[in-house]
DNA sequence: CTGAAAGCGCTTACAG
DNA sequence: CTGAAAGCGCTTACAG
């Protein structure tokens, strides 16, 4: 019974029967149904197990004749790593997580994919009895990959999908309610930090003309929601400057204000799409020696820890981000368990004023 | 072909070879060696499988014929979710997550356990070809389950096991270099901001006895560290207060620091061990009315980004975070690829002095 | 180029 | 209370 280092595989338990002189059958009771053997019986198999090292039957026998791995995969953006820069997108999967860590289950994180083949493979081939999408495009490799899957799926944000349930919040509505704010402020001129209009467009500044190619969801419904407050206050939209933001990170939030601020009239009023698109704002404004929120006012998205503390704090709209998680993951959960699917979840949203607006100034 | 929906499975390569009256053999052939068949048949083969929504070999069966997943498990701290809500940790995921993506390979994220027995259930069972340990605990039943499985594995952090290769920094040293820090600006009456001293530790005011009684060898060396620079320069270790915080956490930091400073005297400099600490002291700090830094310094370890931004900017001790999850990952792929080990990798660490530090008052 | 056979490690009726 | 048999879905020599 020593062929462990050789096959990369413990001790099985067919080798502990035969070494017991019990059958196979017997064993693997000992580890599932201790009513069907004698106490004595079982303690003097689990003692041998604990003597190899076998604290269970093998994962993968276990997975293809249960046909489940008690596991639950996560696709967590279309590109993994990125994700992790962003506060807001950590604490959803701290949600995650936490749900997670009290049903004792293990999250698989499904990297997104450079090339095509590669990444389909990873989502076809997770070890994963259910799904949890966050913030796919919805015509990524890989969201197509997760449905094919046809495990039970539960999307937060992105890809809506007909017959899957998501949780999300109202993006139209929230970035409306954010640019009313700016504008009952007295703005008119504005400049929007946005998210990625499409999966591989380049960024930088987004004449009229390339808004009309959005793919992304989010970043539709959020434009629109700016678009509707600006009509409906009476200001300009071909006036509003907007710069696309490939991805949610400091460096892209000083890039875009730096180039935002050099058009002409400059803006008065920067919206971002994200707290952290803010943040680097924040510091282009700082490092351009210009007043925030007097010589110009910065709003964010989001409300990440760091939003709060910053100098000036900053005014933003927040989503519960935890909350998304969670209930992402305890629907799926429910799945799992056979119950019928809970309705959809549209979370609450709510306008958070600090010190980084104020009316223009002059 | 429609058992889908009853076996949750999808079509399987034995079903499409009878609908197209092949050989189970010929469709394994089509998906793994395009060699052994025709072209066209071949191409006939992966068209029924497009039509099923058969991406390739079941990955159940696949794990248990070949003996790998494809999948890396990976041990983030004993308490998952805990773990999201330091970005310094977040960095080592990331740095690991980078290194995944470029691999196309999906991480399996382990939770510790409220109950021993079913969180070591989770790592027995994990789908993993390899493990990451991050910051467990030497004797949590966690890493005891992970090295049972004896699968290649390295470990960040804690806890080193002989044997396996580690990343990590000279916690010792840092500790050291951060202390010095403060007793050159002249501090003679510090306090420290600690982690836990063992897993379930209640946390708060150590008298010098509870610090006899750590068991986190991190903790244990960093405190180590502190008090040499104290030896060195003279300052009597008895006066320093310690208090013990079970995570990291602003709120944690918060507390910690208000205990502290209630202390008689007061302490005229506070050593945080994480900058999220700092973050939570300098926070009790403004809300207290205290000048920082020259009513009081605060140092922190880590040098999160945050940390740069707060005001006053946090003076503390970086450590390459990003850095050790790519090296632990690509030591873990070299493993798997049956590369012998790297050696263990003490990374490199450097004192950030910023504003939060100024000589002590009077 | 194709196909029948063995076996990866296990669980679950089922017969004793 | 115990054990022999079937089968989960696949790959890999091997014989044709």
């Amino acid at each position: 019974v020593s062929d462990e280092a050789a096959s990369g595989r413990g001790t099985t338990l067919k080798a502990l029967a035969r070494e017991l002189g019990v059958s196979h059958t017997t064993v693997s009771n000992a580890f599932n149904r201790p009513d069907q053997l004698s106490p004595a019986l079982r303690e003097r198999i689990l003692d041998a197990a604990r003597r190899h090292g076998v604290t269970g039957p093998d994962p993968a026998a276990l997975w293809l004749r249960l046909g489940r791995t008690g596991q639950l995969g996560v696709l967590f953006t279309d590109r993994l790593p990125y994700a992790f820069a962003d506060p807001a997108a950590v604490q959803v999967l701290q949600g995650i997580a936490t749900v997670a860590e009290h049903e004792a289950t293990a999250l698989v994180l499904v990297p997104g994919s450079p090339t095509v083949d590669r990444g389909t493979h990873a989502v076809a081939t997770a070890a994963a009895d259910g799904l949890i999408i966050y913030s796919i495009p919805p015509d990524d490799p890989l969201a197509t990959a997760a449905f094919a899957r046809r495990v039970p799926t539960v999307v937060i944000d992105q890809p809506r999908q007909p017959g899957l349930p998501f949780v999300g919040i109202d993006d139209h509505h929230a970035a409306r309610a954010l640019t009313e704010h700016v504008l009952e402020l007295g703005h008119r001129r504005l400049g929007i930090l946005a998210l990625r209009f499409t999966p591989h467009s380049p960024g930088g500044d987004a004449s009229p003309s390339r808004q009309q190619s959005i793919t992304e969801p989010l970043t539709a419904s959020r434009l629109a929601g700016c678009r509707e407050a600006c009509a409906a206050a009476g200001a300009a939209w071909e006036e509003v400057a907007v710069y696309e933001c490939r991805e949610s990170s400091t460096s892209q939030g000083r890039d875009a204000a730096a180039a935002l601020l050099a058009h002409t009239p400059a803006p008065t009023a920067l919206v971002a799409f994200s707290d952290v698109l803010a943040l680097g704002a924040l510091d282009a404004a700082h490092t351009a020696g210009i007043d925030v929120p007097y010589q110009l006012s910065i709003v964010g998205f989001d409300d990440v820890p760091s939003g709060a503390t910053a100098r000036p704090a900053l005014t933003t709209l927040r989503q519960p981000h935890l909350e998304k998680g969670k209930r992402a993951a305890e629907q799926l959960f429910s799945l799992l368990r056979g119950q019928t699917a809970a309705p959809s979840a549209l979370l609450p949203t709510e306008l958070v004023i600090r010190r980084s607006t104020a009316p223009p100034a002059r």
